[in-house]
RNA sequence: GGUGCGGUAGUUCAGCCGGUUAGAAUACAGGCCUGUCACGCCUGGGGUCGCGGGUUCGAGUCCCGUCCGCACCGCCA
């Protein structure tokens, strides 16, 4: 062993004792006769102190230490005469009396510190540096945390974890695979999974009616802070439930975790919404209810008076911002400016300032009479001292846009607080999406969502109204998961197939083995994932999901510290008899 | 596929309307210093201004192209 104890847990209680750590070297702070260097591990940093009148041979020794030596340090545990109150160990150092050097480092390329002076492409080169770096270190540490709490959570409740495929049958639907060529089976490929979708829902069929599998998942799309093209999720599923019982079951799961990581005990249900009102209140399918804002709809009070950007517009609608008449105009310009933004897309802001002294502003004063425009804000709930903000147009363009507004507003009033946690049901997704470009629906969550059973009658005949068995939970505007109940007739699921546009034939290519399982006695059956880098990011109070994984891609999928992906060899290609034909 | 911002010392950045020897902080090296903990003080070394082209008497600065990074839109059943 180099090492008695670890460089956080030494406290006053060890004073007088003889010990031995080992660490990096994280500082060197010489004081001509004394020298004081810090050691750090991943448990904490402690203080050593050597001293010229005790050992000058030793002290040269210390001074030779560079940032990131590797030492073991033997001495006696000493309780300080100025403690360090910033410190865990601050109480105490350890009086040397010897060092080893255990391995040499060159000077890192950026300060290994809570605070590091790198960016972060630099420390994604060099992150097995970076993943000194404490509050790096507790992010992975939160990261298992939960991993551990999810699984004490599950096994309690009695699902299995089970291991599915990472090499499996590519699908063309959704998302795009990676692809993997199979050298046995020349011109074939693999995919690795999007999800374990279809394979949990064969172990349904196979009665293991709790699964779980905290399983990496694979799409080969454009990434985001909050995207990578590997990830995890928390994938679940179980036989013989109903909506109600996957949402009960899996929000305790979300409680769990934030008892047992975060101490917040949510005692009451989470609050649900409908999709549609989800839209029609926060034109989002993921509202972040950490502040209101609702959306107030305008028409009726704000069509009629001859001025063509609400009388043509399908919507207008607004939201009150609490207290922003005091607004200045730069403020509001700004928060146009914010709107006209080619990302925003709106052609302009209408506003509309309620006075404390009753009297009212606004830009659009030249088309309505202070009577009107009270009338908006009646409608609106507007008090003296709010601020009307209302856009125009297309109506889910309009309410996107609107969307933005608001949360740009509530960053700006401080509403969206990191500490503050608001978790939210969405329920009744509708089932498909039209797509104007193919012309077609399309599955919104995917092929084997159940509808809603009162719906069935609508799926020939008002497709795009029918409602799924469908639901998302959300977290502070942050799609956590979601799931649904999946299709276990049949029938049905030809029928789906059908409205989807898959001849049989193509049906059965793509997912004959699941179609084929069914016929053997397929319970019902429903689950969800939850995204495990999300959760952790938002327990960690942080916007990228590339801080609470270990080894991550940056924003064009590379690993900048391996350099993949990368050309393989001719030999490599001739094996696998594939030819590269690359278009500039 | 698209939009925006960025690329200058090991690192993080400043560098105005194009002008003479490209700066700061930090890191690093040497020196001084016996209670520091972001130690302090003195001294020093350190630059392909991402790359290529253009405009100009003159380009870190302007223009075009390109590469890289970040954020976003599209995309992500």
């Amino acid at each position: 062993m180099y090492r008695d104890k670890t460089c956080g847990e030494l406290s006053l209680s060890d004073a007088g004792s003889k010990t031995r750590i080992a660490g990096w070297v994280q500082r060197v702070r010489k004081m001509g006769g004394m020298t004081f260097i810090d050691v750090r591990d991943r448990y904490g940093i402690t203080q050593v102190v050597f001293n010229t009148e005790i050992n000058p041979e030793l002290q040269e020794v210390a001074n030779q230490l560079g940032r990131e030596f590797v030492v073991e340090i033997s001495g006696t545990v000493k309780e300080r005469d100025s403690k360090n109150p910033n410190l865990e160990t601050g109480e105490i150092e350890i009086i040397a009396d010897n060092v080893k050097v255990l391995n040499r480092s060159e000077i890192p390329p950026f300060t290994i510190e809570e605070k590091t002076d790198g960016g972060d492409d630099l420390r994604m080169k060099y992150r097995y540096l970076d993943l000194r770096r404490p509050n790096v270190r507790r992010n992975l540490e939160l990261r298992h945390k939960m991993a551990f709490e999810i699984r004490r959570y599950l096994d309690s409740k009695g699902f299995l974890e089970i291991e599915t495929p990472i090499l499996v049958k590519s699908t063309p639907e959704g998302a795009r695979d990676f692809v993997v060529p199979s050298r046995m089976n020349p011109g074939e490929f693999y995919a690795l999974p999007q999800s374990p979708q279809l394979f949990k829902q064969l172990l349904m069929v196979s009665g293991y009616d709790r699964y779980f599998q905290i399983a990496k998942c694979f799409r080969d799309e454009d990434l985001r802070a909050d995207r990578q093209p590997e990830f995890t999720q928390i994938d679940c599923e179980m036989s013989f439930v109903e909506q109600e019982d996957v949402i009960d079951m899996f929000e305790g799961l979300v409680k769990h975790i934030f008892k047992y990581v975060k101490g917040i005990d949510f005692t009451e249900p989470f609050p649900r919404m409908t999709w549609n009102d989800a839209m029609r209140l926060y034109g989002s399918d993921k509202p972040d209810i950490r502040f209101g804002m609702p959306f107030v709809e305008l028409n009726d009070v704000a069509k009629g008076v001859g001025f063509s950007v609400i009388d043509d517009a399908e919507l207008v609608v607004g939201i009150v911002a609490d207290g922003c008449a005091s607004y200045t105009r730069k403020q509001i310009d700004a928060l146009t400016d914010f709107v006209k933004r080619p990302q925003v897309g709106a052609k302009g802001l209408i506003w509309v300032k309620f006075e404390a002294d009753g009297s009212i502003k606004s830009s659009v004063a030249k088309f309505y009479t202070p009577e009107q425009l009270q009338a908006w804000g009646e409608k609106a709930g507007a008090k003296p001292g709010d601020m009307l903000l209302v856009m125009t147009g297309d109506a889910m363009k309009v309410r996107k846009q609107l969307c933005e507004l608001r949360l740009e507003l509530g960053n700006e009033l401080g509403l969206r607080d990191k500490n503050v946690f608001a978790p939210l049901w969405v329920v009744d997704f509708p089932l498909f999406e039209w797509d104007e470009e193919t012309q077609r629906y399309y599955a919104m969550h995917h092929p084997f969502t159940s509808p809603n059973p009162a719906d069935i009658p609508l799926l020939k005949t008002d497709t795009g109204k029918v409602r799924a068995t469908a639901y998302d939970i959300v977290v502070n505007g942050t799609e956590l998961g979601g799931g649904s109940i999946r299709i276990h007739d049949a029938e049905l699921q030809d029928q789906m197939f059908e409205l989807l546009g898959f001849t049989p034939e193509r049906a059965q290519e793509q997912f004959g083995f699941l179609m084929n399982a069914f016929k053997y006695g397929a319970p019902p059956h429903g689950g969800l994932a939850l995204g495990f880098d999300r959760f952790v990011s938002i327990l960690a109070g942080l916007d990228s999901i590339r801080d609470v994984i270990a080894f991550p891609k940056n924003n064009s999928g590379r690993d900048v510290m391996n350099e993949s992906p990368s050309p393989i060899d001719d030999a490599q290609l001739e094996e696998l008899q594939l030819k590269l034909d690359i278009k500039d």
